[in-house]
RNA sequence: GGGGGCGUAGCCCAAUCGGUAGAGGCAGGGCGCUUAAACCGCCUUCAGUGAGGGUUCGAAUCCCUCCGCCCCUACCA
């Protein structure tokens, strides 16, 4: 491209300044009203690539618009700098993944600097710092003293070959493993959990107070998953007070139990499984235990393999409701973690019950009547209730409570809520996290690590070994210690933690990174908090937004934020991925576009202002033949704004014209639409909008007639102002370049409409007969019905098409339509 | 299987409360500038809103059915 200016130039020099300056570095203290801008914590992948740009384009945005508007804000940046891509690398090449990591984030800093991002870097936060792993461990330690960290026995992926556990993203879909191909196998091991269950029915509450788009929080809500019904037992004939305990939704159907089902990991099922139905059992056992969940819910199509995935018993359970016996089976189809690891099956009503009773030759009772024409298996709609003794005739909301009352006093029953939401398994079995503070003592057990001998920081002198198994776990230096209650021999904790808890606290972190001897101050965190706009990809929808929560309302509570709100995240805002011709960019697929070819040409201006206009920002971007085109027409909107800022081919004239008044009113609407645009996200139209007002300026600028100077200079004025956040290399060397001796641009006030200039003397109306248009009509916008109507009909293209006829109706939103109806 | 989103011009997209389908950009065409081209400037072509039905004076917008694409989630009793 043939640009006006030197872009490089121009913009190096500007992030320098910024830099330089700390133009962007906030203060606590700052008695301006606050505002929190956030992106979320990047994961450090090396350069940055177009979903980054996307990213922190929007978050800059925000941050230099909300400084326009007079307000303190902070705006930090950081690195999600643990995790899995390091450690292989490092295993690739024989390196620490520290070097890797850090090489990375040097990279991303970088590519997020010259992007013209700016951030208070005072504030920065690295995983991996040892100052920050410190107080990642004190948290970890704060929620075990306060009974918030526990350790059980939890099934694992775990790879023979590469001796270690695997992610679920680690395991394929044929069930083997992604870097040694063995067949991955479930294991039990000890493992730490923190007990987000806990706070299960406030993070679903809460969400109701939050500005998070709809989708995400059905997400979240689904995702607890909270479920209402009753427990009860169902007596194992012939077993004394032997019972299997089960969960149902639906108590009311309980006449139409006809058989009962355990999971596989039922702690039961040993002992009432009979001898000769042990293999059965046996071979169901195994197999779930080997299959992955994929498998084990794909095949339960249409029924099936079902044959193989269910097995008898041999025992028998009374059904309260009948007092008649039924079998009980073991089948994978039931999870031993939800509920209560057993079910009632009612096939009547349920059509996993129903796919499962038909292969296995297990009577069918309807105990809802469906509606007429009804065709299927199961019915689990409502309906008059039969075969249900004391519930017949009822719907269901009538039979639910009286079911319930029965099997209190007949079952040990109760009324239970249940959630899908499980406990938050931290535990990794991995060296490139933060290590869990505590040691093992053969005397004390379990002992934390006193705070002020924080970090437990992992050794230098390791070997990555090619099996993937974690370093730590056979370095004697790290493991052997002493206990430091007893100070007998113990041996330290080798797993590390998820790194979602490092992204669980670190815009805390943010807010007072200041304060020695504790990882926050919560008064400075207090007048921070929540984030005002938390700005991410929709893939963190669940996991690290629900963490966040849990985190920060564990933290109010053990008292480490007393003060700070609950909710981390008032105003989230999710954008749209990026495709590459319709499919998704990664670098697996090598169908990531670097923004680096785009920085020296179109500049970072261009690319932002193209990721600004390519389309409302929540919609996905697809990177496609025709947008490098896009991008450079967003270059030539800059510079055609250059250019007028210089007056090329301007023609002045002295008074104000008619015709300078209507281009001062196209400012201050420009001003209105772009304002409102940016409160609602809408930066596509807001750039539109610059781009009309551009052409309405230039065309009166370029034209015989030719402008007020004062005219042009209010325009001018207007637009960089307007531009500012989205562009703000090239306003501000324009704005310099112009007012040398004033502050910066990105230091002057938003822009105000005149609300004089707003009124419009006419509007057109629009009149219709029979919801045809026959005319259009210049009228004050004032109009009223009455007088509306009367035009209408006055009109003689009305007239004409009425021929003669009366109106039989007459439809009048004045000042906008009349609709004459004959 | 469940939940959600999106389908408007050759392409990306506007249309604020149900009221003129077109703001903006890209591509295409023409003219001007130029020795010529690029750049630049001016002008301009192109759809009736995925399909069908309904409600309404009036539907891109609300309702129903279907088609296509995308995302999330997945045996949750």
């Amino acid at each position: 491209m043939n640009r006006p200016f030197d872009v490089t130039a121009v913009e190096t020099k500007w992030q320098s300044r910024w830099l330089d300056e700390g133009t962007y570095e906030v203060d606590n203290d700052d008695p301006r009203e606050r505002y929190y801008a956030l992106c979320m914590y990047p994961y450090p992948s090396g350069a940055a690539h177009q979903g980054h740009i996307r990213n922190y384009t929007f978050g800059d945005v925000v941050v230099r618009y909300q400084t326009m508007r007079g307000r303190a804000v902070l705006s930090p940046f950081g690195f999600d700098s643990f995790g899995l891509p390091a450690e292989n690398a490092a295993i690739k090449d024989g390196s620490h993944p520290r070097v890797f990591t850090d090489a990375r984030i040097a990279e991303l800093k970088s590519s997020v600097i010259r992007m013209g991002a700016v951030y208070d870097w005072r504030r920065e936060v690295r995983s991996h710092d040892p100052e920050y792993m410190r107080w990642s461990q004190a948290i970890f330690l704060a929620l075990f003293e306060a009974g918030l960290a526990y350790r059980a026995e939890a099934q694992v992926n775990w790879c023979p070959g590469c001796l270690t556990v695997l992610a679920n993203e680690q395991v394929l879909s044929d069930g083997t493993c992604e870097r040694s191909g063995d067949v991955v196998v479930r294991r039990f091991l000890e493992q730490w959990f923190f007990k987000i269950t806990d706070y299960a029915e406030e993070l679903l509450d809460a969400l109701e107070g939050l500005e998070w788009p709809e989708r995400v929080k059905t997400m979240q809500r689904n995702w607890i998953g909270r479920s209402e019904g009753a427990e009860f037992d169902l007596p194992v004939l012939g077993r004394g007070d032997l019972a299997v305990r089960v969960f149902t939704t639906r108590p009311d159907t309980g006449f139409g139990v006809t058989y009962a089902v355990l999971a596989p990991e039922h702690p039961l099922l040993e002992e009432l499984t009979t001898e000769d139905q042990r293999a059965a059992v046996a071979e169901v056992v195994e197999r779930a235990a080997v299959t992955n969940e994929i498998d084990r819910t794909s095949s339960s199509e249409a029924g099936v393999g079902l044959e193989k995935r269910g097995a008898f018993t041999g025992s028998h359970v009374v059904n309260p409701f009948t007092g008649e016996p039924v079998p009980v089976y073991v089948a994978d189809y039931v999870l031993v973690n939800y509920g209560t690891g057993a079910i009632m099956a009612v096939p009547g009503e349920d059509q996993r019950d129903y796919d499962f009773a038909r292969v296995h030759g297990l009577p069918v009772v309807r105990t809802v009547v469906p509606p007429e024409g009804f065709v299927g298996g199961a019915y689990d709609g409502d309906g008059p209730h039969v075969n249900s003794g004391f519930l017949d005739g009822l719907t269901k909301g009538e039979a639910i409570p009286r079911a319930v009352e029965f099997l209190v006093e007949r079952a040990r029953g109760a009324r239970v809520v249940h959630y899908r939401l499980r406990d938050w398994l931290v535990s990794r079995q991995r060296f490139w996290g933060c290590p869990i503070p505590v040691v093992y003592c053969e005397r004390d057990g379990v002992v934390a690590v006193p705070v002020d001998q924080l970090p437990v920081l992992a050794p230098d002198d390791v070997v990555m070994d090619k099996t993937g198994q974690s370093p730590l776990a056979t370095h004697e230096g790290f493991w052997r210690t002493t206990c430091p209650t007893c100070g007998g021999p113990a041996r330290r904790e080798t797993d590390t933690m998820d790194t979602f808890t490092d992204s669980s606290w670190y815009f805390l972190r943010f807010a007072d990174p200041f304060t020695p001897g504790r990882p926050f101050d919560p008064a400075q965190a207090a007048r921070w908090m929540p984030v005002d706009q938390y700005i991410g990809g929709i893939e963190h929808a669940i996991l690290h937004l629900m963490y966040a929560r849990f985190y920060m309302k564990a933290l109010v509570d053990v008292g480490l934020a007393e003060g700070v709100a609950r909710e981390p995240f008032q105003r989230l805002f999710t954008q749209g991925m990026i495709r590459f011709h319709g499919s998704k960019m990664s670098k697996s697929k090598g169908n990531l576009v670097t923004p680096e070819p785009y920085l020296a040409t179109v500049g970072a201006d261009g690319l932002r202002l193209f990721h600004l206009f390519v389309g409302p920002p929540n919609d996905d971007v697809d990177w496609d033949d025709q947008t490098d085109e896009v991008i450079d027409g967003c270059a030539r909107f800059i510079d055609r704004f250059w250019r007028l800022w210089h007056f090329e081919d301007v023609a002045f004239h002295d008074e104000e014209s008619p015709a300078d008044r209507a281009v001062r009113q196209a400012v201050h609407r420009t001003i209105e639409r772009v304002t409102r645009d940016f409160a609602r996200w809408s930066y596509n139209t807001a750039v539109a909008a610059l781009m009309e007002l551009y052409n309405t300026v230039s065309r009166q600028a370029r034209s015989a007639e030719g402008i007020a100077r004062a005219t042009l200079d209010e325009a001018l004025d207007v637009m960089v102002r307007l531009l500012a956040p989205m562009t703000p290399h090239v306003t501000a060397e324009l704005w310099e370049e112009r007012f040398p001796e004033r502050p910066s641009v990105h230091a002057q006030p938003w822009p105000e409409a005149d609300p004089a200039l707003l009124v419009e003397e006419s509007v057109t109306m629009v009149v219709q007969v029979n919801g045809r248009v026959r005319a259009r009509l210049a009228v004050a916008p004032s109009i009223d019905e009455a007088a509306a109507v009367a035009a209408a009909l006055r009109a003689p293209a009305v007239v004409a098409a009425l021929e003669g006829r009366e109106p039989s109706r007459v439809v009048a939103r004045a000042p906008r339509l009349v609709n004459v109806i004959p």
